[in-house]
DNA sequence: CTTGTTGGTCAACGCTTGTTGGCAAATATA
DNA sequence: TATATTTGCCAACAAGCGTTGACCAACAAG
């Protein structure tokens, strides 16, 4: 028998695990939770339904490991202040166009108990401390971190998943220009 | 046979009626469009799932009745400028809390192309002229109705879907204060 | 009273879902 | 070469879904 050392080489099905949770992704991100269904999973990946469940577990599972999200923030400390804003939008709309797990945590988020508190724990522990570096008060980070993630929350809502026209039909500069004073101002402007 | 005139009395099924939509409101409210099973609203109701078809025709059916909304804006035009934002962002935020349904359409809207449509419509037709009457060049007035309906319903978002700790503890005055310098500017000053 | 319409229940249909266990081939180990 | 282990497919399960049609009781019209 084969011990399953903690530093076990590449497996043959590396290959296969890899493209179930690519399949994963992206079928959350169209789908959702529940119409996002093991079958169709399995399909796009080319293997049978029952690989997923021995390599996953379960559905729930499945979801956990496809939605593991780092939204990579630079280091805000580096740059001027004022543009802390702009370049926090930027980067979050680059973020959001170039990653399926993004938009797959929005629409799961909505309807999934799991998928709420990934994302609740991901803008907590991600852009909660980038926030306490920099605001006023430390102890009001929380309240401006969810301020600012409710706008870049609601444009990407607005922009990718409703797609309602004038918010996709806006470029991505003119996005930035009218977003960056508002999260600079939820982030650094003192308390009204 | 009794024929159904246009100005027909009201019938004795009227109050099942008024029973299934309002357990399909909190249902969809609740759980999205795939978990709001026609057989649970129908428990909820206290009659029998058949009913449902029969008076609504199908799920689909069912969804556009319960999912009828007026936002209710108040004549902006007759106050000062300089509040229209926090009138709106109140107002907002009343509906919101006052009508499942608000929370319905945003819930099921995010993974049902019927009610992705019908949220945008009813942002286009109902927000759309309101901001239209009052920004600088009625032109782009969809946009800024877009900018606007982002942080609110980002804000609504956060704090009655994912219910992100922040967001929920602030007090209707704070979410007012905050918000209402965004909104005001999303719709009355001049393009960045 | 008789008759037709309405409001409602019940049992079932066909289908899809997540999930399971058995079995065959490919690969690794000895 | 002989033996385990891994990788994968297949067929099936129980449960839940939207939906349908037959059937019964209450009521209204003649």
């Amino acid at each position: 028998m084969k011990t399953d050392a903690p530093t076990a080489g590449p497996r043959r099905s590396d290959a296969t695990k890899a493209a179930i949770l690519e399949a994963a992704r992206e079928r959350f991100a169209a789908d959702g939770y529940e119409r996002a269904t093991i079958r169709a999973i399995a399909r796009d990946a080319g293997i049978d339904p029952s690989m997923v469940m021995r390599y996953y577990g379960n559905k729930e599972g499945l979801f956990a490991a496809a939605s593991e999200l780092d939204l990579r923030f630079p280091d805000l400390g580096a740059l001027p202040d004022k543009h802390i804003g702009a370049v926090l939008v930027g980067h979050f709309l680059d973020r959001w166009e170039g990653d399926d797990v993004l938009t797959a945590m929005l629409r799961v988020g909505v309807t999934n108990a799991a998928g709420a508190e990934r994302l609740r724990s991901v803008l907590g522990e991600q852009l909660g401390p980038v926030v306490a570096g920099m605001c006023p008060d430390p102890a009001d980070a929380p309240r401006r971190a969810a301020l600012a993630a409710s706008q870049m929350l609601g444009m990407a809502l607005a922009r990718y998943v409703l797609e309602f026209p004038p918010a996709v039909e806006m470029t991505r500069e003119e996005v930035i220009a009218w977003l960056a004073p508002t999260v600079q101002r939820y982030l650094t402007a003192e308390a009204p």
